[in-house]
DNA sequence: GCTTGGCACTCAGGGCTGGCGAGTGCCAGC
DNA sequence: GCTGGCACTCGCCAGCCCTGAGTGCCAAGC
């Protein structure tokens, strides 16, 4: 009974400090909550709860901030993920649905998550490692250069210059097209790789086959499109009350760094599962008063690719944790259908 | 002589407000440029400096900050843009030489860009107009289905999904791709559309033609493309000493709308000339204390894009104005050889 | 006629102070 | 175990003064 109402009041002062931004006290708490306690008691309560650091006062006289393990708490057991309305799940259908190619998914992913969230978002080109190649396009561009062109199964396109040491002709084109299509055309790009493997002449063996294989053997190889993301809604940094410097700049530097932001959506969550950092349980010491939310998401249930947001601990965590969730549901969706 | 004189302390006052990014005064002016004057005497000159709109102070027992028109006066007439080092000039090109295809060197560029100028940089993706096309690719992904790709001599690959309305089999497919090659191969864009246009049959008879036409024409139509731009270096907003809300908010806003920055990029100059936009001469009067500084790129002088970096009016005009133009010289010269 | 030193004046910024008020912790009573 | 009361703490704000940088003007000098 007692232990209750103490996770009442974490649970307002929570959605206090959030809609405020500034330290609540016990009397505002019990004005603007019907808590039908007295403001001495809710003290009592918040006296205990600091025992236990859940929250804390920035000084003496100021009233209570939810820690990070307070948002923790608050996160896991006093939330559930409110749904979205009807009329934010038809715009999110609205919009992801006019895309014209995957690249325009994504664009439109991370815009739409940072309008519905008002922070920032960032979302990860889906990795390769899934897809099925659907063809292999080779293209004369002079007798020494070819378009190497790979379509998978989600969409993607991969394209590269291929430069030849011997001059090569049509005939010899359709040729290494057609070895090259029986190989690789509706595997995996994990058994493709092995496959075209498989293909290449003795090692030391130097031969315009090779040459176009190595790159399209780099092509599969991921590392590029994986680490690729996009990112969206920067200018909702201003959100952050906070010192510019201290929490705006160093994000600010982050964005442009990929592998960053990589780490920082970290493990790909599956089934609806959000992940919820908060604060210090991230990877970085400098984004200590940043959250992350995100989850993978990618047909099957299979995740391909990770999206989330990130913004300050004192967010909206219901809020943050349905939009991205629905946007992950609607992104599956059409990779889905693609 | 004495006009003389007033432009050298308009310079000064330029330099060591861009250096310090304080009001300067007349005692430190004397001491650290040699005018060999007394302060009382530049305090004459500041004053007919001021009259003359091209100085002012924030307060009355400030120093002087230049005007917008002072800085136009320095940029127009007391500056030449100084060379870069020959280090400078090394890691520029190595840094483009190792791109991979077009993306990549639009990605570097901003990337170095920005880097250089310490400031935001900004590259429009290259233009299709002036681009030929090298082949017209179509691959059937399911009876109804079929991805249509354009490969152009800059290097650009358009990809786009054509929804069919009856099945085809491969041997229409061939048809088709041999029809269209025809009729587009080496030609420009232009010559491309009109020439796509007359293979269609009349109007209202619907057919697969048609279908795949409508889709090569709206990817020739060169809107998507060419309203992509590259943006890097947002950090760099940290440099604007200026207030958060006034001046960085804005422009981080505006950083995510490629309309707005292809505005403030402006007219492609050519032939290695800058174009530099002080503060209240853009389009824009939220942009009133930035600058602008870009010039087109592209092969053979043909602009078929612009670059260039945003930054505070406050800065290093001749530093800037020469990493635009060596990026630019670079950027232009791979595209030459691709 | 330009340059210079001197001088009075202005004003932003920093440091200090005192009052205000929000908020707390504790205690005695219900 | 809850509540009202009370003394206490301390951040914030407004007002104040002082300092120092910088100016404009003037009269004298080259």
């Amino acid at each position: 009974m007692q232990d209750e109402r103490r996770l009442a009041v974490l649970r307002a002062i929570v959605e206090d400090y959030v809609a405020t931004q500034e330290p609540v006290g016990s009397k505002a708490l019990v004005e603007r909550h019907g808590l039908g306690v007295s403001p001495a008691t809710v003290r009592n309560d918040m006296a205990a709860l600091e025992e236990e650091g859940l929250i804390t006062q920035p000084h003496t006289s100021a009233g209570r901030i939810p820690t990070d393990k307070g948002y923790r708490l608050f996160v896991d057991r006093l939330t559930t993920i409110k749904p979205m309305t009807t009329a934010e799940r038809r715009a999110i259908a609205t919009i992801l649905d006019g895309a014209v190619d995957l690249d325009d998914v994504v664009q439109r992913s991370v815009r739409l998550l940072a309008q519905l969230t008002h922070q920032v978002a960032i979302v990860q080109y889906p990795t390769l490692s899934r897809s099925t190649v659907r063809h292999v396009e080779l293209v004369v561009l002079t007798p020494t250069r070819l378009m190497a062109i790979l379509i998978l199964s989600s969409g993607r396109v991969e394209q590269r210059l291929v430069e030849l040491t011997s001059p090569i002709d049509d005939d010899d084109v359709a040729d290494l097209r057609a070895r090259l299509g029986a190989a690789v055309a509706g595997r995996t790009i994990a058994e493709a790789t092995v496959a075209l493997a498989a293909v290449l002449p003795p090692a030391g063996h130097e031969s315009t086959l090779r040459e176009v294989v190595d790159v399209l053997l780099e092509a599969m190889s991921d590392h590029r499109s994986s680490e690729r993301v996009a990112v969206g809604g920067a200018a909702n940094l201003a959100r952050f009350g906070d010192s510019f410097e201290v929490s705006v700049r160093p994000l600010l530097e982050a964005l442009e760094e990929h592998v960053v932001l990589l780490k920082l959506l970290g493990e790909a969550q599956t089934g609806g599962l959000v992940t919820v950092r908060i604060g210090h349980e991230g990877p970085y010491q400098e984004f200590a008063s940043t959250s992350v939310v995100s989850t993978g998401y990618g047909p099957d249930d299979e995740a391909v690719g990770n999206l989330g947001v990130v913004g300050p601990t004192r967010m909206d965590y219901p809020g943050t944790m349905a939009a991205v969730r629905a946007v992950a549901r609607y992104v599956s969706r059409i990779l889905d259908e693609a």
